[in-house]
DNA sequence: ATAAAAATTTAGACTAATCTAAATTTAAAT
DNA sequence: ATTTAAATTTAGATTAGTCTAAATTTTTAT
């Protein structure tokens, strides 16, 4: 069996690694989940020794396959629970995470595969980001910041990098939702803040949020 | 904070004891937890240190005032999801309990209530047991078991004592569900079992189911 | 190439929840 | 009213996860 806490220290790995390519240090490990550099030592010689991650004294963590199955499952449940909560219990795209946090280490497949067909299988959660099937498949869409965008092109909002609530704010307030179209008008060079036209409105954002808004082109 | 396994003493006090009524002892909460005694022990002294019981060496223990709201809290939340699972995952009534065992430890009120909301605010669960209000406020139907019931009278199914699958597949096949209208035609004096007529049809079923199927006067 | 800084690990201790085995208290039986 | 049996508690140990402080290894800077 496998804990709750483990649980968690291989999602934030595997986060850590970028979908489980790069190989992760103690510290990082440390701060994503707010505990000490030695308690992640500790665990992370569990998860080795339990077949979930490849762990070298001094060098780092991998998750193995095993532990990137394992992963990709917690978070098909988070993003699911996330849809639900939104889609169906009315909360508000900042207000999801914390609760899905907990939801998300349900075990029950029955329930995870029912609430999927409940939900019509969507492909991506209320913050754009993918949703994995039942067998663990999923395709990350072509997507670019809004900083990395080019001048004049139309494009359609896609994701958030940040998901604070302070950030999902700001964008409620400014109409700016998943899917609403975006014309990058002007990069001001002084400070790199963009002038886009949303909803045949113009606006000018800073640097932070063109760093934070993701992007796909139409 | 309250830890999961508070939760769980707090909510098998509550039922052993009758809603709280009765005082109840050690052995019936290790038997009911699948646990040894002298842990039950530890976690009483913990439970009353922390003001939730009342509890005598040797003598039991009671749920104070607090820990009784705490008990219906989580059956009103274990009570919610069951209800979800059925009415909206298509589980059947005796799939529901493990999985609902889990999300009743998930703390969100914001959660609870447009859980509760989103299922129109259902006053009983799949098993025929009521469903307190976010006040903590229920009403039990006045209701017999089938063994108890009269002669000739009309009832109405309400609710089953045992949840266990083997009883509520038995239910499934013979038709009876909650809600079901039954006629008592035959007491049998020699093994208690007793002869009923639902949907137009005639059965006869065991002493045993008799014990465990609860119902209403209409 | 070596010293200083940063990152990581080890050693030893702590808490929550559990257990076994022994001791104690209460209830039942003669 | 004792003795026996049943129920309960205590004592001491164990596991998972965490921590602090000290020791070690790696990296960085000169």
């Amino acid at each position: 069996m496998i804990t709750l806490t483990e649980e968690n220290y291989i999602k934030a790995i595997y986060h850590l690694g970028k979908q489980g390519v790069e190989t992760v240090n103690t510290n990082a490990i440390a701060e994503a989940l707010q505990t000490k550099a030695s308690s992640v030592t500790d665990m992370l010689k569990k998860l080795a020794e339990k077949g979930y991650a490849d762990y070298i004294k001094y060098q780092g963590v991998n998750l193995t396959l095993e532990g990137k199955k394992i992963a990709i499952g917690i978070i098909r449940k988070h993003r699911l629970w996330e849809v639900f909560l939104v889609e169906k219990l009315n909360f508000k795209w900042d207000e999801v995470h914390q609760v899905a946090e907990d939801l998300e280490h349900i075990k029950s497949e029955k329930l995870i595969d029912q609430l999927d067909a409940y939900l019509k299988h969507p492909t991506h959660d209320p913050h754009g980001d993918p949703i994995p099937d039942r067998d663990g498949n999923f395709k990350q869409i072509e997507k670019i910041l809004l900083s990395q965008a080019t001048l004049g092109n139309t494009y359609q909002c896609v994701g958030v990098k940040d998901t604070s609530s302070a950030f999902l704010n700001y964008l409620d307030a400014n109409t700016i939702a998943l899917g609403t179209e975006i014309v990058l008008l002007h990069k001001e060079p002084f400070d790199q803040s963009i002038k886009i036209k949303i909803n045949s409105r113009e606006i000018t954002v800073s640097q932070n949020v063109a760093k934070n808004l993701f992007l796909k082109t139409v």
